[in-house]
RNA sequence: AGCCCGAUAGUAUAAGGGUAGUACGACAGAUUUUGGUUCUGUUUGUCUAGGUUCGAAUCCUGGUCGGGCUACCA
């Protein structure tokens, strides 16, 4: 039982840590205390349909969805799709099904191109104001009439032309009269500001192409300039959160709002994550994918939500990641080894321990004093972390398969393992002791000659005896086979975006080992998707790929190896 | 060059004028039938120069460094 100081240095605790707010949430609760909106937060994810959902992205999403869950407000999910020609409906479908497995659930999916009427009367009524423009320009002559950040830009020739004429040629653009690129409406602003965005951007441009949702009723869509903010007024969105990137375009989303009277959305920007040993950037990710540098999206090597759940990552791990990380607007660079840390610290206490000789070519040990044609069935604990996982049957006979790692014949001063008259402990099963080494022709070690101590069997051990090591192993007679994928981090540099040349050549040849393994007989019950630990190596999981005749195992994580590091500091 | 954003341990992130804290990592030890887990301990930090103040990571000014801005992409 605890005591009044106790208490109260806990309810200090708990109020600290409360108050440890990240940025935006102070701005959130500034705003709620101050009565804005009425106590409304309502926040919206809004992810442009042209790629997959990575990891960078469930950061946003559990921000978002985290502001509204956290006070009592709600998210949209809203497609950003107002340009046709890279958007898809495939995209739609896995970003919805990914934000779910991450488990959330939007208010409303809405989508930028549900606005394009209200869009396209937001367009006239600022040429209505004398605030936009129909230029006939190329886009080169835009380009070199926009100037430099250091000097002004150019006022377009078209740049005057009346209300009535721009709203003629407006309505004819949208009616199809002109070709893609022949026009393009430009909001009036300032051709001199130092803020680039400020200089008559284009809010509408020409394309005939067929859109995901609206078919062909289109010629004309709106930029994001002219589309997010105003979405988000529809939407009334309270909290517009987005990535440093945006920052310079905030104005202009102030100008259209305060300029359209319409509804003061607000926008906030924090870093994007970055991520040691990948690139985030869709891109990027485009390019392994098409270039065949992986298997697809979801080859669980890449950063993608869809790679991340095939890897075997959980979505409670991602959003235990995204909350350690914090939000700030300071770039960051995240140590990959933090996400491998929170998947750790899940799997070790929810998942059945195994055992798995993950090795193409394991050794056999014979226990010389172990009657021949014997078998007998332990019981071993499934997880020491959780005594209500149970355990489980692993039959024990003559010849159990050990890995190569786990023998060495001239070893060092501190190995546990098995070497020449060193004894050690079969997980769950009995002491044995190495007396001979079997060689083939080229002198490899094929087989170890061991005797067992009968009395030393796992729960009934009055051996006395106490040995250092205790080692995985899968009886021969009953071990089944199953293909194991190794994987390792994709690039062999932290930054492979930030060093010299294309970041493809810094693509790790070794990201992906397959190995044939021996694993436990009740192993072949495990449905895809399940996990476990394969004792002593790491977190596995079951690929969709697996078949009735061989499972495929995936490596989510090692585990924490320190003798492996003890080893390479030599 | 102009404008904008940022700078707290190795990496992130708190401290809202009053003891620089937390996590991951690293290191050392204890426990352990996983060289896992768990536990304990140690280590390392306010970019810089001024100013305001009894007191500055925090406010102000200059500088330095890093990033961004000149797509009919979002």
């Amino acid at each position: 039982m605890t005591g009044a100081p106790t208490d109260a240095t806990e309810r200090r605790d708990d109020e600290s840590s409360a108050r440890s707010l990240n940025f935006i949430e102070q701005i959130v609760e500034d705003d709620l205390a101050s009565g804005k909106h009425g106590g409304r937060v309502h926040t919206r994810f809004p992810p442009e349909p042209n790629g997959y959902l990575h990891i960078g992205h469930a950061k946003s999403i559990c921000l978002n969805f985290g502001l509204a869950d956290k006070y009592g407000g709600q998210t949209n999910l809203r497609f950003d799709d107002t340009n046709p020609v890279t958007e898809d409906t495939e995209y739609v479908e896995s970003i919805k099904a990914d934000v779910r497995w991450l488990g959330f659930e939007w208010e409303n999916e809405f989508y930028a191109s549900d606005y394009f009427d209200k869009l396209y009367e937001f367009a006239e009524s600022l040429i209505q104001k004398g605030l936009a423009y129909v230029d006939d320009s190329t886009s080169e002559e835009i380009a070199a009439q926009k100037g430099n950040p250091a000097e002004p830009g150019q006022e377009s020739p078209y740049r005057n032309r009346s209300i009535d004429e721009n709203l003629d040629l407006f309505r004819r653009m949208r009616a199809g009269e002109f070709p893609d690129g022949a026009k393009v409406l430009r909001a009036k602003i300032d051709m001199a500001s130092p803020n680039m965005h400020f200089r008559d951007p284009i809010i509408y441009r020409i394309k005939h192409a067929h859109h995901h949702r609206t078919g062909d009723k289109w010629c004309i869509y709106p930029m994001y300039d002219f589309a997010h903010g105003q979405s988000d007024s529809i939407e009334e969105i309270t909290h517009s959160v987005c990535t440093l990137e945006f920052i310079p375009h905030r104005p202009l989303y102030d100008w259209f709002i305060e300029k359209l009277e319409i509804f003061p959305s607000k926008q906030y920007e924090f870093a994007r994550l970055n991520l040691t040993y990948t690139v985030m950037s869709k891109r990027k990710l485009l390019q392994l994918v098409n270039e065949g540098h992986v298997t697809g999206w979801d080859d669980p090597r890449m950063p993608t939500i869809s790679g991340l759940r095939r890897r075997g990552y959980t979505p409670a791990s991602i959003r235990e990641f995204a909350d350690r990380i914090g939000i700030a607007k300071r770039e960051n660079m995240i140590d990959v080894g933090l996400l491998e840390f929170c998947i750790r610290e899940e799997l070790n206490k929810t998942t059945d321990r195994v055992m798995a000789v993950v090795d193409e070519n394991p050794i056999k040990l014979v226990i010389t004093n172990y009657p021949e044609g014997q078998t007998e069935t332990l019981r071993i604990e499934n997880n020491p972390e959780d005594a209500s996982a149970g355990d489980r049957e692993v039959p024990f006979s003559r010849e159990v398969y050990v890995e190569r790692d786990d023998f060495m014949e001239n070893p060092p001063k501190k190995y546990f393992r098995l070497a020449p008259g060193q004894m050690v402990r079969l997980k769950g099963a009995y002491i044995v002791r190495c007396d001979e080494v079997v060689k083939d022709a080229d002198g490899t070690v094929v087989q170890l000659n061991c005797t067992y101590i009968p009395e030393s069997r796992s729960g009934s051990d009055t051996s006395g005896i106490n040995v250092k090591g205790t080692i995985h192993w899968v009886s021969v007679p009953h071990a089944k086979e199953a293909e194991v994928r190794l994987y390792d981090r994709l690039f062999t540099v932290e930054d492979p975006s930030g060093e010299e040349g294309d970041f493809k050549s810094y693509i790790n040849p070794n990201s992906l080992q397959v190995v044939r393994a021996k694993v436990e007989p009740n192993l072949s019950t495990r449905q895809v998707g399940d996990r476990v630990q394969f004792m002593r190596k790491g977190y596995f999981t079951v690929d969709p790929d697996s078949t009735a005749d061989l499972l495929l195992f995936n490596r989510t994580v090692t585990l924490k190896d320190s003798w492996g590091k003890e080893v390479k500091k030599g």
